[in-house]
DNA sequence: ATGAAAACGATAATGATTATCATTATTAAG
DNA sequence: CTTAATAATGATAATCATTATCGTTTTCAT
């Protein structure tokens, strides 16, 4: 007996913001988004359909440690990059760093199976 | 005018107590074994010490996504494996993988001061 | 010994997220 | 097109790690 699903308009309309941005929005931001469509919308809807688009494989979580969550409808395997000076969170391909966790597996006898990686610095803009 | 430090039994408690395991104990964990030397000691005590040596580089913060911080007396650039199965934190030296910065340098025209490199899965003991 | 300032313990406050719960919206069946 | 079930909602209380506050105690240079 898996849940089933009901449409939702708020649900909609989160994932077509989700996948109109290029930032990585935080829970807040989403939800002050969605107040011009949805002036009633609550904060803990902006919750709970997150965390079922990330159930689905809708979306993803990004965590880069401001305490903060950060979303991401671009579910392709990609790398973050945190800017300190404008804290903003910037997409980073992962094609030059294959095998990052082989070296893991062979010389601790550990069963990786994915790794969290993010960069820290200044972007273009504030270096 | 820098804050001129004073000695502190519970300080100094705190951090031999870091110092002596391999684990990466989070601040209630440390605050729960302090209380056998110190059975008043006040965990806020406990939070505002752990900040203060990692100001000093006496220790260092180790996030790994579970919500909660562990602290380090190792301070030397390493990574750290956390283990799905018994949520355990444990150490990684990072030599075969020197050099993770670059490519992001030089493709994205960031300027990357340093990175978060977590990896995850299951320990020999739990795989 | 003494006084300024650091550190303490107790506890309230914070901020992101989750849980609760009464009400509303969706949807399949009659 | 009703209806009944159940998922989803909005409002808000609760949670949990951490920080801030504040009156008291320690530390330590004088």
């Amino acid at each position: 007996m898996p849940i089933q699903l009901k449409h939702s308009r708020q649900r909609d309309a989160l994932l077509s913001l989700l996948q109109s941005v290029y930032s990585h929005p935080t829970a807040e931001w989403l939800y002050e988004n969605l107040k011009m469509d949805f002036p009633n919308i609550s904060l803990a809807t902006v919750y709970r359909n997150l965390n079922l688009l990330c159930e689905q494989g809708m979306a993803m979580r990004v965590d880069v440690g401001d305490d903060k969550n950060h979303f991401d409808a671009n579910t392709k395997n990609h790398y973050h990059f945190l800017c300190k000076g404008c804290r903003s969170v910037i997409d980073v391909s992962n094609e030059e760093l294959s095998d990052v966790n082989l070296p893991v597996e062979e010389k601790f006898g550990f069963k990786v199976d994915t790794h969290s990686l993010v960069f820290f610095g200044l972007c273009d803009k504030c270096r």
